[in-house]
DNA sequence: TTGTAAGCGTTATCAT
DNA sequence: ATGATAACGCTTACAA
């Protein structure tokens, strides 16, 4: 591997004559840009990167840490994985990837080695121990969920308490007195991912206030969804619901939408059904779903920016927090009832 | 930050022996071992991830290249993403994520500043840009997949055209002599992945063999997978399939299972239905799929031994291509037909 | 068993 | 406008 004495050489001058030229940090004679230009062509030099990051330099790396926890299908994290690693290499800078089940230990190795100058924090749960411990590491850092302490690092996430009485309100105001509540299985619930919580609380307390019933319901066998038997108790009830309200993955929502036109019962015109916290995008759905959707690209944006600002500009993001508001696409799915 | 230096003062001894203590390569008295330790654990001492690299020692970093391409839904990647990362964990390597457009400059810039020891590559394209420059990279890479240029790297995937050849054996062998092959929409097929390409190319030459007849079906409209119009053509054929050999994803093979259910069709009473090259492990199929699985965590685990055995052992992989014998995973979609 | 010092490839501070 | 050189934090050959 040519270093920077071989370009030198190569070009007549001193090393640090090909330095200044790379780095344009002070000014040469055109002659002389020419021939190490030339010679750093020739040689294919590229600079060493532990070597610069040694005088101090920034590594353009951060880590992203997912940890792999056996219970969950991760693949809705992939687009954070790709959104994230797409706005870092705008801003300049690479991803590493932490998958490791103990994550306090690998964010804390690669931040004390120096390996990365930052670290971004992916599927938070309520209390994290990843956020917990963040004021001890050595580097800043940024997570995409809102945990409960986070005094050691930013939070960037999607309102959800504001997003639950968003729901209430919307169906309300179009007559709905009452819904049943669609959850995944109970096991991120149990995790006890933050968001779900909040979108729950406020859900049911907006209701109250309103006075409007939400029927919860976990219908879950082997682990899998029971869509026929949450249809069953949907019609079961003795003021049948107008309104769904899902906060589950595609694949259970597809069920009961299936599960549903089975049944005989037309969305929206039998029943309504507005999803939040949902990603929807590209996904095929039977019909098109009204939504609140998480915002992936948002939410990575505003997490890399956060933490480029922090690392470039040494400023200081600990405790921080930034909830998006939450943005309703309406897709037809939800529409009025009874005499309103 | 605490250095070398930090510790071999807090523990009165030179940073010689701190390093010999860390590194285990010479031998020290227990006394002097205890003071280090103390000190280190006191000082909360990590070794500097470049200064050690500068010492020609290896990174333990490889880079994953996955380029982002507009086209195309990535989530099936993300097995890929966290299997790999996963065995790099388990062989002490972190991954390094790329997803940039330009993704042999990406490779070129990582590999030449030896900010990593080595390159995965995924996605790989029949004809791919990265693996035929791959023996101009400064350091060994993998491809999981078999493009038609991989002289500079080693190549790990399934063996589809033995997969092809499978299929129709399993198909011919249980009296079917008609089928349909039901694919995704043909982004995959004009980018040309290999592995379908090949899979197809295998398929319709061992038909030919027995004197089995298939038909392909091409039912996109608007970029979306029509599944009435698949399987009217499917009833409309003189001597009607008697199976389907699906290689297209979870959500298209619902939709045909759906639409077939809705036209009375049962499988594998009246049909039969094969899937190969797929993934639906954990996915909710209306009901169990006779499957021939891409093995996400066989691959990568292969690639990552090999990788890091080019690394470690400085073992030549160039050129290398190690095929995974399919495996055929019988969940009763299939059946035999006829007298036979 | 332990210490001293050279050197890895850069960048930045001097000097010229 | 350019060159010589110290320094970054570590590993290891050599000395004691």
């Amino acid at each position: 591997m040519a270093g920077i004495k071989d370009v030198a050489q190569e070009a007549g001058v001193s090393v640090s004559t090909v330095s200044y030229v790379l780095s344009g940090k002070r000014s040469i004679s055109a002659k002389t840009t020419d021939k190490v230009m030339a010679a750093v062509e020739r040689l294919g030099y590229t600079p060493d990167a532990s070597a610069r990051k040694m005088r101090g330099m920034r590594n353009h790396i951060f880590a992203l840490s997912a940890p792999i926890r056996g219970d969950i299908n991760q693949a809705k994290y992939n687009a954070y994985f790709l959104q994230t690693a797409w706005q870092a290499k705008n801003r300049g800078y690479d991803v590493l990837l932490l998958t490791g089940e103990d994550a306090v230990a690998d964010i804390r190795r690669v931040t004390q080695s120096n390996l990365v100058d930052g670290v971004v924090l992916l599927d938070i749960e309520e209390h994290d121990e990843r956020t917990a411990q963040a004021g001890s590491y050595s580097k800043p850092c940024v997570a995409i969920g809102y945990p409960a302490e986070h005094e050691g690092c930013a939070c960037v996430d999607i309102d959800f308490a504001t997003a639950g009485r968003m729901a209430v309100d919307c169906l309300y105001s179009k007559g709905h007195r009452s819904a049943m509540f669609l959850r995944d299985n109970e096991t991120d619930c149990d995790r006890g991912s933050g968001y779900v919580l909040l979108f729950r609380k406020a859900l049911l307390e907006r209701a109250e206030e309103l006075g409007m019933t939400i029927h919860e319901s976990f219908k879950h066998r082997d682990d899998r969804f029971d869509a026929v038997e949450f249809v069953r108790e949907l019609c079961s009830l003795d003021e049948r619901p107008t309104a769904i309200v899902n906060q589950a993955n595609a694949n259970v929502l597809k069920l009961v939408l299936q599960q549903l036109q089975a049944s005989g019962l037309r969305v929206p015109d039998d029943i309504s059904v507005l999803s939040c916290g949902t990603y929807f995008e590209g996904e095929l759905m039977p019909q098109p779903i009204t939504e609140m959707p998480v915002m992936p690209q948002e939410l990575c944006s505003k997490a890399v920016d956060l933490l480029v600002d922090a690392i470039d500009e040494r400023r200081d993001i600990k405790g921080l927090v930034e909830l998006s508001a939450p943005v309703m696409h309406s897709r037809g799915s939800v529409t009025k009832v009874g005499d309103v």
